[in-house]
DNA sequence: ATGGCATGTAGGACATGA
């Protein structure tokens, strides 16, 4: 199966290219991030229309998550335990019936937090926290699982093209990028790097300034795979030729394709 | 050092993003 994450920045406005993308990628799975749109205004039969399955975790004018599927869903959650008060939507899981195999599959919006420090920042950090606990679980559970989504996190240094522009921001921070590694040092894979080493591979470019045809751009989404996981990537890419389309979010696809 | 651009809400600026 072919699994895509892609931050759409918004769905109202990228309805044309979202369907485009979908009839020609083809994802079995698309995880999508910042639909800002309520669910009951989510234009869900346009892509059902595509024969996919909608499954939207939204809220009004910020956030929001989504699962768009071909294959079989079973068990749907919305929201990250581990905070009941939390109102933002920035976490929905579902188990994928593939051809050979069942995966947990989590899309994710990691909050921005800026500026740091403050309260946007402490957000960000909890939401790690919460992150964690899901993510120990995750991998406690005998069925093959990943988390996928906008970690806006940068990683390392070379998944920036300027990281000296990024030193003072939240998703650039000591503490931010040591958040993420004593996520993956659960035992998670970041399928990307698992498969590509070196600089110069981004998902996101800023529409200001002419990030795009500078390739001033940021590495920050992700897909983290369990151990069980793992043993079925075979391949993770990121298509990075949409963000040269008409009217692009600024986030661009990034795949997996698990034997499953 | 700052803003640059885009989106949603709303019907004019403003909040948010990364």
């Amino acid at each position: 199966m072919k699994i895509a994450t892609f931050n759409i920045n918004g769905i109202k406005a990228r309805l044309p290219a979202l369907t485009d993308w979908l009839k020609e990628s083809e994802p079995d799975v698309a995880l999508l991030q910042e639909i800002k749109s309520v669910d009951e205004a989510f234009p869900r039969e346009a892509i059902e229309d595509l024969g996919y399955t909608v499954e939207t975790h939204g809220q009004k004018s910020f956030n929001g998550v989504a699962i768009l599927s071909k294959l079989p869903l079973e068990d749907v959650t919305r929201g990250l335990p581990g905070d009941d008060s939390d109102e933002q939507a920035r976490w929905i899981e579902a188990t994928v019936i593939g051809d050979t195999q069942a995966v947990r599959v989590c899309g994710l919006y990691l909050p921005n937090g800026n500026p740091a420090p403050g309260p946007k920042y402490d957000y960000k950090l909890a939401w790690m926290d919460r992150l964690e606990a899901r993510a120990r679980d995750l991998l406690a559970d005998e069925m093959p699982a990943l988390m996928a989504g906008d970690y806006n996190i940068i990683p390392q240094a070379e998944d920036a093209a300027k990281p000296d522009q990024w030193v003072k921001d939240a998703l650039f921070l000591p503490q931010s990028r040591a958040a993420f590694r004593r996520i993956v040092n659960l035992g998670f894979t970041e399928a990307f790097r698992a498969r590509t080493l070196g600089g110069g591979h981004y998902s996101f470019w800023d529409y200001q300034a002419g990030a795009w045809e500078r390739n001033n751009g940021i590495r920050i989404d992700h897909f983290l795979l369990t151990p069980a996981c793992a043993d079925l990537m075979a391949d993770c890419w990121i298509e990075s030729a949409v963000r040269g389309r008409e009217k692009p979010s600024d986030h661009v696809p990034v795949w997996v394709r698990l034997d499953a």
